[in-house]
DNA sequence: AAGGTATTAAGAATGATTACGATTTACTCA
DNA sequence: TGAGTAAATCGTAATCATTCTTAATACCTT
């Protein structure tokens, strides 16, 4: 996913191509990381000094419903990443202080055996935290 | 975890014995599966029509330090269960409706490989989601 | 039984998120 | 190209879960 293709999906789907919504875009691309809504809100008053609460949350919920975004609770807050890809299933390695993450291939899904034969299974999270090398103190 | 170890930790701890603590602890044996502080207090409420969402918050709060308790976020909300075993380390598939839990013995970190050599790893999250044969509808 | 300390009730405060009415902006199609 | 229309945005108020504060109460030790 990168903000060539996040922009052609909302037109495709009909929604409106805004300055504010390509910026929100870049700045994912730049910050490859789980952020807050907070953070993105920050990160995007110099260019724009007024921006609402609204239009963040409005957004960013919007981009995790297309698929644009992917979405994690960290401590109580909801935190953003661009997708890194819509074919490949991974998980992350999530860095606690700076929100880096790594791909993990490894799914645990797959080496069930059967452990759930009679459930209705409708999704699955696994994830793993810590921090990365620069983080680490 | 059973009500009586649960209190004689308390008690070993230095915490005191209280009514209200006896009775939370009974609920959670009595309700086997996550629960929210509301559903707690609901709960409660006919045996104790003043008790307040404080007393509930921070007695939760303190049986998850203490390790009586175990917590997940569900859709933006902790959830509470009483901890089913200090000794034998596993995952849990969670019934997105009632909360109802079963346990997966398989641990994802055991076949990592070497995936995370370099990273300072803290802790890991593995739950699978869906809904349970009596809330498949 | 009395004193010291932990616990509690009641409500106010916080922080993240959502909702709202008014205004502005982007797209459509004549 | 230029209204018309629906969506997006702003500014702020409302909501929800959770935490904090203060004063009163309950538990435990002696």
């Amino acid at each position: 996913m990168n903000v060539n293709e996040a922009i052609q999906l909302l037109k495709d789907k009909g929604y409106k191509y805004t300055g504010k919504r390509v910026d929100m875009l870049e700045f994912f691309a730049d910050h490859d990381r789980y952020m807050t809504a907070k953070e993105v809100l920050e990160g995007m008053k110099t260019t724009y000094p007024n921006l609402s609460f609204d239009t963040i949350y409005r957004n960013l919920s919007l981009f995790a419903d297309l698929g644009i975004l992917e979405t994690t609770e960290l401590s109580g807050e909801k935190h953003f990443r661009f997708l890194c890809s819509r074919e490949h299933h991974h998980h992350h390695f999530i860095c606690l202080h700076c929100g880096k993450t790594k791909e993990i291939d490894t799914c645990p899904m797959i080496s069930l055996d059967g452990e759930l034969d009679g459930y209705t299974i409708s999704g699955h999270k696994f994830e793993i935290y810590g921090y990365c090398n620069q983080c680490v103190h």
